[in-house]
DNA sequence: GTCTATACGCCGATAGAC
DNA sequence: GTCTATCGGCGTATAGAC
């Protein structure tokens, strides 16, 4: 038996990286399987070989892309000092060029409108999860459980808003605009609440 | 001569108006010509007689969709009265549903950010209008005009933030939450600021 | 497990009749 | 201006050798 059960396993979280980075950069689309493939090394023969259907990788990639981020790298509770390095990080324009792992709520966000109910649930999932790893850290002072987590879906809102947008304007100088002013925004109903 | 300029001018908003609906409803590549010219009544072949590529018909959807949103019915300056308004039809669920004319800005975000420049530049004219608009009226009691071009955009990226991530997801007691919280979220915003 | 080769369909764009 | 017909290319998915 020339492959161990190993093997496969590698090449299948390979294929999984490769389309999270693709798809993240070029949309759902865009990307062929042949180009997935090929990132991976390998032919997109084999591709049938792991997943059995373009859109099954498409849920795999988007909680792939999730796992890779600074976000998901800060494991256990927040600080709320962590928080705000946190949005500095994702409003950072080295995240809006995709030189860090990008966050797939915001880079993948109305491509997934259009997809089946699997590809939807993991883009849930991801932010669902993103939320409520918010909430603990907002919660633990003067603010309700509930309004921790409302809180938390502002933020998250308007984290992925702001990088949508800004992906999708010409203008450098909107650009940075928006970030800076999202991330100052934020910095402040942090403060106050 | 069978055709008036009239006539060719009559097909080509029939165009314009069938490729904006379909666009915001199902994505850029989702869509064909052929279905967009089905929509207007023609057939497939009679499209390249208004438009030369079918990117460039999306630039021009783009602003179609707009020109068709409560949004840009509202001409004019705005009141502080009428902008609540306007925030609690984003918000809605008809416009989540897109029972009213969509705003391209929230159905179409991460679709443009793979697109050429032309198709970018009609998305930041839109954008960029919204905003101004906005400022008008936020700008003129204790607000600078930097301020309120500041306040106005964060405004813009919330409602498109909240729109695209709810789109995006399938449960409905989670979408109904989003609006919701965003919409007295920025009610609260407006009444500090 | 991974390769090469191929079936099959769809789409963007063009050609030419009316 | 709008039609029908068609070209050329690419993409997903499958078949079969190694």
């Amino acid at each position: 038996m020339p492959y161990s059960i190993e093997h496969k396993q590698q090449s299948r979280e390979r294929i999984r990286r490769a389309a999270a980075d693709l798809f993240c950069r070029h949309g759902f689309d865009q990307v062929s399987i042949t180009q997935v493939m090929k990132h991976a090394k390998m032919t997109h023969g084999a591709f049938y070989g792991h997943f059995s259907s373009k859109g099954e990788l498409y849920a795999e990639a988007i909680n792939s892309a999730a796992e890779q981020t600074l976000f998901a790298q800060n494991s256990g509770c927040l600080t709320r000092e962590k928080i705000i390095m946190l949005i500095e990080g994702y409003l950072s324009l080295t995240h809006l060029k995709q030189e860090v792992p990008p966050c797939p709520l915001a880079f993948l966000s109305t491509d997934i409108a259009h997809r089946d109910e699997h590809v939807k649930a993991s883009y849930e999932g991801v932010f669902n999860r993103m939320v409520s790893k918010l909430s603990q850290t907002l919660a633990n002072e003067h603010l309700s459980a509930e309004g921790a987590k409302s809180l938390a879906q502002q933020l998250v809102i308007t984290l992925v808003g702001t990088l949508s947008i800004a992906r999708s304007l010409t203008d450098h100088a909107t650009q940075l605009s928006l970030l800076n002013n999202t991330k100052s925004g934020l910095v402040n109903l942090l403060a106050i609440k």
